[in-house]
DNA sequence: AGGTTATGCCAAT
DNA sequence: TTGGCCTAACCTC
């Protein structure tokens, strides 16, 4: 379920678990032909940038991104390590847990050059610490200029980082904004709205693997039919004035919304 | 068993 | 704008 939330919460593990160890590598599926050049070596440290996540090994830094159908299975083994469940594109194991990721877009080691290209070319992301604080007005000056659809700004990552179709989706009904709107046309105050609920929200989700969005339902699992506000809700009633939620395609994606609410 | 779908994105056209 | 990547879960038959 890879939007920025999951990435920053396997960071965490990984950040957690593994960093400071030697780790062995492998690739069971056997795709993964560079995973001798880190095994064996130490893991400095895991971070993560809107989608992409970075595993800093001593010889080289290895760049993960999930697509759409990658998926981790991270559990703590007994010395004994399970059979690989399915296609195992790259498999991490310590003294005490192992990590097996399949089915993603890109599992490539990079050196530090390499790196620094992939990460220029993204835009802030509100789950990324912001020191200087002024990553929200990246984002807004960015928006403000450019003629593109809202809806389409958000799910650029050179725009901003992490958020997919579903913060997409909840984040503009949130704010009632409807996708379609040019980004020029949008006030600052709109803008940055948008900036400072992600910051608020997103880090529900890394707490808890789940996007949650309504208000009355920020803690605990709510059940999939009550979770979101309009994502994955064409045709059912709008939860705030009851119309139909409009599904449409916006740049070969999804889009679902209000269009009561959202003007 | 086969078809559809997915929280993504790139390259080719 | 379209096709392709690549995996698994969830349908329908």
């Amino acid at each position: 379920m890879p939007e920025g939330h999951t990435v920053h919460r396997t960071a965490g593990i990984f950040q957690k678990k593994f960093a400071g160890s030697t780790l062995r590598v492998s690739s069971p599926q056997g795709r993964f032909t560079d995973a001798s050049l880190i095994d064996g070596s130490k893991l400095l440290s895991a971070h993560a940038w809107g989608k992409q996540l970075f595993l800093k090994f001593e010889p080289a830094i290895l760049r993960i991104h999930l697509g759409i159908y990658g998926k981790w299975r991270i559990e703590s083994h007994e010395g004994e390590l399970p059979e690989p469940k399915g296609q195992v594109r790259a498999r991490f194991t310590s003294d005490k847990d192992f990590a097996d990721l399949r089915g993603p877009t890109a599992c490539e080691l990079v050196d530090t050059e390499g790196y620094l290209g992939v990460v220029s070319k993204l835009g802030p992301d509100p789950l990324r610490p912001d020191p200087k604080g002024d990553e929200g007005e990246r984002f807004v000056s960015r928006v403000l200029k450019s003629p593109t659809p809202i809806g389409q700004l958000l799910m650029n990552q050179s725009v901003l980082a992490g958020v997919g179709n579903v913060y997409r989706a909840e984040l503009l009904f949130r704010a009632g904004i409807n996708p379609h709107t040019p980004g020029k046309q949008l006030t600052r105050e709109q803008v940055a709205g948008i900036w400072f609920d992600a910051v608020a929200l997103m880090p529900l989700g890394v707490r808890t693997g789940l996007m949650l969005t309504r208000d009355g339902f920020l803690k605990g699992r709510p059940k999939l039919e009550d979770r979101y506000l309009v994502y994955k809700r064409e045709g059912l009633p709008c939860r705030v004035c009851g119309s139909s939620v409009v599904i449409e395609i916006m740049a070969t994606r999804k889009l679902y919304y209000c269009v009561k609410c959202q003007k």
